[in-house]
DNA sequence: CATGAATGAGAGTTCATTCAT
DNA sequence: AATGAATGAACTCTCATTCAT
């Protein structure tokens, strides 16, 4: 009797449309990414987009909410390993970057984003981003307390952070293919993603380390 | 005398086109921002636009290449008046926020076009952004070739200094915002470009500056 | 009881739109042929064509399709009931003659795709075509291999007999209206298309004929 | 002093539009050729075609005029040489098919405007098929009259001439094609223009030539 | 839950045509 | 006579969204 039953539970394919969602728009962009596409690409209704999340902006703000849920909490468990400032520093940016680089569609969607002002989910990028950033400057507040690091500007160095990584990520086609017409530019092509956090790392440290206490935090 | 103040001056409606393009871009992105929306905005026929930028990527690139041409010079310009390092530095800093807080339509632009590898105009976005990376590199060349800046890599710098500008300039307001909301947490919303400028200056050359000698370069 | 007709039926829409395309393209030619005309005259959302047919030019060629295969059946099927080759070519004129004459888009739009080496859809039209003049070659043929009919070249004499018939039936209120302004012409403008038929038909036996078989075959 | 002085007389500039419009006229169809395209190929300003012709119909309508001109005086000027009907018809037939096929514009655009009604111009069309018309009807006639013709309709006989023409000089890629694809059929693709001119004037005399009448005209 | 059918608004683009010089 | 600038109306096509089943 019946055709094509498709049993398939509400949350498996809610799941399903935002998993195909996230590198839809990471790949797209907002603007271009269709729902036709979508709905193609993940063997749905389109229909089903809208009956699950409403509309098109709906869609996109469940998507940024889970990725940002996702880098948080991935912040969050490596932070609980370590308890020196030097450490949770490092710790920071070395899953901020691995989970970017996993994950490429993070530096796109955030960047975009960011450039916007956030124009298209104002809230959750907001709140996501603020709690990021809060466990960004409790560490160099910590640092500071034990008098490990010199005091500075946590806003401009999550930034410097964030900023730094994720164009590095995005860029990294762009590097290549530039070095590759002009080998006399060091695009740092060949560093792979541990390399460039080696590298933050030092720097910041650099910046940070009260002189005569680096060693002994 | 006459109504409309420029008309039959081709230079005049290109520029005038351009003018109200660049606004249009980079409050709305490439693809929100409208023909129609544009034609109106500048006052014109909307079959002007493709009368002289063939299209909408046309009009875009044609959009890029000034803005990049135009932080090209500025920084180009100001480098000249500099001979060391520290000095070039920190001008090609300060020469490109300003230029950037003057045309907020820079960081949010050229943060898009980064984000997507430079989707749309990939040439005029790289040519561009290349040069610029040459003359960043060749100021800590220079510095290095003295023995006041110990050895980077320069990309990764560049990009420190790019994208933490960039991502100060655009989030400004978001910055406020977060900032009365929740006075606690300090976004660095009073600061202006200078001082930004100050802090970022003052971190690089942390990093840069051989120990002991900074001081006497 | 129900206001509209037919709504929510895929086939009938699907139909509905093809009959339009039909007179609207043989009334306007292709390119002056709107989509918005085409969806106003269904009674249907302009946007429906492209969900069916994808784009202006998949219209057009599900049009030619259809068209061309209601012609060529109609000749086939009449072409059954035949088996004498003289008999069997007065079905055929006969056929197509009453056929494009009950149906005008057909001549106009065979004539203007043809004087245009199918420019629009070459495929549908040529294999169409073909099997039609294959037909009309197999009846020349037997006729030869009878000895009833002398031998000539079948590519000549199908034209002769699609371009004769077409440019009648197309031209047939051009030819009233010739005649009504100068009596003196004779632009065969009262005869109706049987007559026409005979005409040609009895033309093209003198043609074919052998001299002293034609009686007996 | 002067720019760039193109002293073109007026007589001049026309010409080379004309001359211009007939090819783009003929390769393109009347809707898809451009005014835009017809000023690049032809070097000039695209207003000069609107002052020397008004607007696109009025282009249309002097080229179609100097087009049916052409051939009107080429036919009539070859139709001088003889006085003999067989000949004369001969010389209408072959003048006719040379010229179209010297000028293969011709047989596309007046399939097109006849299959069209002569939508986009007309008297023009109208007059001059009228006269050619004249002209082979009297041929026609003469034969009746002298005895050696069988009185046939005039109409149906002279679209069968240029329907049968036109077709095969317009068709004549997709007949080479078409054999190349299966060269069991014959689709007279290696015959030339007076080959096929031979077939059809015999075929004609077939038809029109009184029985024992016709060796001796 | 799920689907195909349907829609309206708007997008980019083209084009014949006119204006001012 | 000749030109480049300017225009408005149209056109094809896309897309987010909704409806009926």
């Amino acid at each position: 009797m019946s055709k094509k039953i498709q049993k398939r539970n509400a949350e498996a394919s809610k799941a399903l449309i935002i998993t195909h969602a996230i590198t839809l728009f990471s790949e797209k962009g907002y603007a271009f990414a269709s729902m036709d596409a979508l709905a193609k690409r993940s063997g749905l209704n389109k229909a089903m987009v809208f009956y699950y999340f409403k509309n098109k902006k709906g869609l996109y703000a469940a998507v940024m909410h889970k990725i940002l849920i996702q880098i948080q909490s991935a912040v969050l468990e490596e932070n609980k390993q370590h308890s020196a400032p030097r450490e949770e520093l490092e710790g920071f940016v070395r899953t901020y970057a691995r989970f970017a680089c996993k994950h490429p569609y993070l530096p796109s969607l955030l960047l975009r984003e960011l450039s916007d002002n956030g124009a298209i989910v104002p809230e959750v990028l907001f709140t996501s981003m603020k709690q990021l950033f809060v466990l960004f400057s409790s560490i160099l507040k910590k640092g500071e307390d034990r008098g490990c690091f010199v005091h500075t500007a946590p806003m401009i160095l999550y930034f410097m952070v964030l900023g730094t990584l994720n164009l590095m990520i995005t860029t990294k086609t762009l590097r290549i293919q530039a070095h590759q017409e002009d080998s006399e530019i060091d695009t740092f092509a060949s560093g792979n993603i541990d390399e460039i956090v080696d590298y933050i790392v030092e720097e910041m440290l650099r910046m940070l380390v009260v002189p005569n206490k680096g060693d002994n935090q």
